[in-house]
DNA sequence: AATGAATGAGGTTTCATTCAT
DNA sequence: AATGAATGAAACCTCATTCAT
């Protein structure tokens, strides 16, 4: 499916309303009147509201998995660098469309309800991620550079389910971290930069590896 | 607020809707409908759905308060041991209130959209979780058990939102895991259990003391 | 099914306006403003537009159904008494009830296209009127006065039929025999003595016995 | 007014589809659809969707019109013999056009509604059509073989009015004579030969010299 | 001559809430 | 204290039509 630039407004403007209010608090009259549209135009052009938020997804989902290839690239690098680089790269990527994700998440609350299709897409983007970061740690294994134990499934859904626990109590973090009177960019910026120490700390000691393992090879 | 027990149940059906479908795409009807009262009574017991859902946070929140409170109590074991029953304890809390944890995600995700009430119960609800994990922690540090640069909000948001996206994609996590012909009992017990070992293990990482730390002090 | 006084009123104002325009060009508002309820009353008391003249046919035909119990009760006349009320009885039917009956015409037209509900209760109600005739004619069959050949349904068909048919080309009858200029009471009056003697004769010659029937009786 | 090929195809369809739903729950969007056309040539080529349903009435009365005044030609036949062919003719006419009968009669029940165009072109095709009628009859009855009094239009109007009830309920029929289960083409030869010797019987009936006549005579 | 994008009015239905009892 | 009938606003969607090309 190709959509034109009148959609990928549409599309973008209801992103940003569903990422806020949530889909169905979101009206097609708000959607209209933000994208500075007919109200008719949303079914005229997706056929129903049903079918803005699949194609939201469908649009965003190529993209994600377009730049996912992308990360496989990365060759001529260490394993660790590689990992590395991969836990800054989906932080970043989260943070950049942080309202795609924001109706990521509501969407995977309520897990077919609407239509099976956004469950399927992400679903298979959620594998897609998870093969990318299994090959770089394998390789890694390979290299007898890792612990041969990773459970990578979770190690991937840690990173995720923080990053996103966070953008959603970000006011509670600012809080804690008593920077409520930085700017927004500021702010995010300390988050990122939490988020990426963090988790390279937590990488590196989960993968890193054992004093058993080393001895044993 | 005192509730009787027929506002009791109420909140209980609307947090089981809630948590299936959204606040806004539950309207009274299905509440009541559920609830096998009048579509008035919601109205007429709570003034309003936006009250009602504010009600739910109130009954909900005050029942956490007094759980956490218990958790401070535990004494006499050593501050690892503590720290063990404290992850423990936290995972089977979000495991046993499913449902209300996913309407507490939902409401996170669109802060303040309804009314500031909320927000501030699940702050106030969020530090007093973060002050008793603080303090076994600092009596862990006091002890010398610890290493004594711990980041507790970040350990106690990478615990939850990684709870939270477990549960928000089971299916995915079956899926990965194979076990999708597992009954529903089993596919649970498998999570926690993994969740509890993976996060003993990220804990104990993250809090043990570090090679420079124990050298230097 | 019960009905309220509020609900056969709304079933009136319905019952005329399809008759007038078609059940598709009557817009619930249209139904609404005639009958000086709300909008949404029409969906508050039958659930929807289809509902209501699933209800419409409901309770006509349980009055139809009532009327041709009574029609069976007239004992004590002869056979052909019997045929010539009957023949009468169904033009006054037809005639008291036209709205409803120019509603049966044009569902009869789109049949099963809305819901089933509807072409069954009418099978059911002609089939009554069917057997209801026959146990007349097959009387007078009994008795030797009417021939032993009867088409009974064909003669049925072609009864409501012309009425129908009469009815539906009002303004044509009129300008054929002259009396465009009759009050409305005046025309109807005419076309019902013209029907009644009419389809007398026919019912006569069509049921009087055949020189051969008699002969070989 | 003429109509090229493509603005015929689109009443040929149309045709249909009224038929099938009624013009109000036609939508040109279905018409276009059907007929492979872009939705705005219905506009385009008879300015509206009223336009198009007159439009389908010129064509179809002109096609009728014509059809009648060959009827009128067949001489050098016995009048008993024209009233014959002239019943086989309607019936055959009517079950040959089923589409556009059905339209009619859906037009006929609500007369004037959209335009007086459809209900003068109906009026003087009837007219026509009675006039042929009265002519065979007439001549009969100069030649003495038809009795003098016989009312022409109500038999007329009891021939369509009966075809057209039969149309109409044409499962019922079937139900009724036990043919369910044959093909649709089967069904419709049941009934079109019913339909012609039912009628040949009544008009023999009606309009043979009665005893009185004969004698006077 | 013909198209398809776009429109605004109006369709039905659902919603949270109120009112009279 | 509790009900259920009733309401008006607003929801989504479809409609016939027009306009720019």
């Amino acid at each position: 499916m190709e959509y034109n630039q009148k959609q990928l407004q549409i599309i973008s403007v209801a992103e940003r309303l569903f990422a806020a209010k949530g889909f169905s608090a979101t009206s097609i009259r708000d959607i209209s009147q933000e994208a500075d549209i007919n109200v008719s135009m949303v079914s005229y052009y997706f056929g129903s509201k049903d079918k803005l938020i699949e194609a939201l997804f469908e649009v965003r989902a190529r993209e994600f998995g377009a730049r996912l290839d992308e990360l496989l690239r990365d060759l001529g690098l260490s394993p660790m660098q590689r990992v590395n680089l991969m836990v800054d790269g989906m932080i970043n990527r989260i943070f950049e469309k942080q309202c795609f994700h924001n109706v990521v998440l509501r969407e995977q609350l309520s897990p077919d309800r609407r239509t099976p299709i956004i469950s399927e897409l992400l679903t298979e983007l959620k594998l897609k991620n998870l093969r990318a970061m299994e090959s770089i740690i394998h390789e890694g294994q390979k290299l007898g550079i890792f612990r041969s134990e990773v459970d990578v499934p979770m190690l991937s859904t840690t990173l995720y389910g923080t990053v996103n626990q966070l953008l959603s109590t970000k006011s509670y973090y600012c809080t804690v971290y008593g920077i409520q009177d930085l700017s927004e960019e500021e702010q995010e910026a300390h988050m990122i930069a939490k988020l990426k120490s963090h988790f390279k700390k937590i990488f590196q000691e989960m993968i890193k590896p054992e004093l058993n393992d080393s001895i044993t090879s």
